[in-house]
DNA sequence: CAAAATAGGGATATTTGTTATCCTTAATAG
DNA sequence: CTATTAAGGATAACAAATATCCCTATTTTG
């Protein structure tokens, strides 16, 4: 069970989406470039996030996306859920109901237990992720990176900004 | 982002085996069938919960499987583990090194803090299923599930265990 | 001792999901 | 008008999950 590698991507993405000056955009073309990712396919995981109104696009030359809400506002758990999906990891295929001792017209009420169980834990997971906003992530990053490469990969962003 | 189905039925069979009396087995067979599962497909679960040591098997007629541990020494996250794997869901595959700027030398210290936060969420979800042991789920089961079709299918797996 | 049933495990399909590429369309800036 | 962009459909390559088959060693039972 592993997520995708373009929530990795997003994730990154939106970093940097991030330290973009108010009004500017930054394209595809440029975001893969600078993360090394296929351009293509890159796209398809921006689009989710456009789909899911995290990011705002233009079309035409000096076009690409920028952020829909400010940093605070966007948690990991919105950027994970629109690549990723909103489903559960556990998918219960109710086997309980297999049991060859059961009343042929039984029918459970309650979800399985042991379903139940697993969504919680699902749950604990989300709960996480939506506690931990993008902000917070620009606020380590901007502890951690040292403060030439910090200055130089903004200048690179800003080359590239439409 | 979807955990095997295996999960569901390791989870499943080990409730049916608690409530197996000190000494007698229960096979593939009996399981697969009680759940209505592919026997030799549901062999490879049981497998990897015999590898995991958290059951104990038998060869021969009235061969199959018991826990090798009490149900309360038991958690769901020691089942999960031994089917799906103790992988974390998020792999990091470093692309903050593919950025353009970096010194050529620049070797990051510690992991990507992407990755740090998706870890912590994959914590709590461990935390979770690591609190809640499979004696609880059977006592959730004793609870919900009618004493009758309880009685009968206790029956019918003393029937077929050795 | 012989026969039947069992777990274990290797080999191999089959199906599904992820990753990736290509191409067309509509919009937009210069 | 031209170049560039996002959006999205079609399709291919690849990996993982699901499933089946078959052989072996072991053990109970008759």
């Amino acid at each position: 069970m592993i997520l995708k590698s373009q929530v990795e991507w997003a994730l990154h993405c939106c970093a940097i989406l991030a330290g973009l000056p108010e009004g500017r955009y930054l394209s595809t073309k440029a975001l893969a470039e600078f993360h090394g990712l296929p351009k293509e396919y890159l796209s398809k995981a921006l689009q989710s996030l456009s789909q899911a109104g995290l990011v705002h696009t233009t079309l035409g030359p000096s076009g690409g996306y920028r952020l829909a809400k400010a940093p605070a506002e966007l948690t990991f758990l919105d950027i994970v859920e629109a690549v990723e999906g909103k489903a559960r990891t556990f998918v219960c295929t109710n086997i309980r109901a297999n049991n060859p001792c059961r009343a042929p017209g039984y029918c459970e009420s309650t979800p399985c237990a042991v379903a139940r169980i697993m969504w919680e834990a699902d749950e604990a997971w989300r709960e996480k992720l939506r506690n931990v906003r993008l902000s917070d992530l620009i606020e380590i990053l901007s502890k951690e990176i040292p403060a030439d490469l910090m200055k130089r990969t903004f200048g690179w962003v800003l080359e590239r900004a439409g």
